[in-house]
DNA sequence: CTCCAGGGTTTGC
DNA sequence: GCAAACCATGGA
């Protein structure tokens, strides 16, 4: 079916922006995977969209998946007095924040440390090719996320042959306590975001960076702005070791996602 | 070959 | 409290 988007909406740019690790583009459309739904999109005009899911699929996934509710046009205004903001802002125009499995997230982000993107890639590739489970679609056959029961019964060298590495037993803690509750359970979606980020960094291999991702992406956390290596350097060049994402309040965590999908593509400048 | 990757934990002071 | 050492592996 076709629909029509009228705020900010940048496929390409989305996928690259280094928040989901599974999406691909094939041919003119975008995948995206998220539980067991998978969605193919491909863009016919600036703001008219084919998509390969049912109305009620669309707005009951899919909106949400995109956090289709808030308008990040105006937000991107905020940025207007602030020279490298409003410069990451306006080349990221497009983006998104989107809203993915907890689990998932917290899996892929402790894969991610010290890894490359395309590296974090291959091992989640892997661990759903492994662990998941086949799903057909009229395009392909691929594989959702593992549950946690699932990958509780890998094996470390299984593990270790999906090029995890050291994060193994972080991959493991993870599993277990999800698996008792006592981390992940729906509860959490009400806590404060300071105490969300006390669960979240209960596990083994979550540290403030890992834990403020799986807020952002996955909770809806958008005053959490995760600080790696890139923010890092930006922070230090441009904003002279002073935080510039804080007083964005709850739209910090979208404008660091400006400024790290403007830096990744910038990588000289820094 | 060497260097580094969307960091975190452990150790030593 | 902070800084440094250490961590497995693959892509560049």
């Amino acid at each position: 079916m076709e629909i029509t988007i009228y705020d900010d909406f940048d496929l390409r740019k989305i996928s690259e922006s280094g928040q989901c690790f599974r999406c691909k583009q094939i041919d003119k459309k975008y995948r995206f995977i998220t539980l067991n739904h998978v969605l193919y999109v491909e863009p016919l005009s600036a703001s008219s969209f084919e998509i390969s899911c049912c109305s009620n699929d669309w707005h009951m996934i899919w909106k949400p998946y995109f956090n289709l509710s808030r308008n990040y046009a105006d937000i991107r205004k905020l940025a207007q007095n602030d020279p490298f903001m409003s410069a990451a802002a306006d080349a990221g125009s497009g983006i998104r924040i989107l809203k993915q499995d907890s689990w998932e997230m917290m899996i892929a982000f402790i894969i991610s440390q010290r890894k490359s993107i395309p590296a974090i890639k291959k091992s989640v590739k892997l661990l759903a090719a492994n662990y998941g489970e086949i799903i057909h679609t009229k395009y392909e056959d691929i594989y959702s996320f593992p549950t946690p029961e699932a990958l509780s019964k890998a094996t470390d060298n299984e593990l270790a042959q999906c090029g995890l590495g050291y994060r193994i037993p972080y991959i493991k803690d993870a599993t277990t306590k999800v698996l008792t509750g006592s981390v992940l359970a729906d509860s959490w979606n009400s806590y404060t975001d300071e105490d969300l980020l006390s669960m979240l960094k209960t596990v083994k291999g979550v540290g403030d960076k890992v834990a403020n991702c799986i807020m952002l992406f996955s909770y809806g956390r958008t005053a959490s702005a995760p600080i790696d290596t890139w923010i890092k350097k930006i922070i230090a060049k441009y904003y002279d070791g002073q935080n510039p994402f804080l007083k964005y309040g709850n739209n910090a965590g979208i404008m660091q996602q400006y400024a790290f999908y403007y830096i990744l593509h910038h990588k000289t400048e820094v």
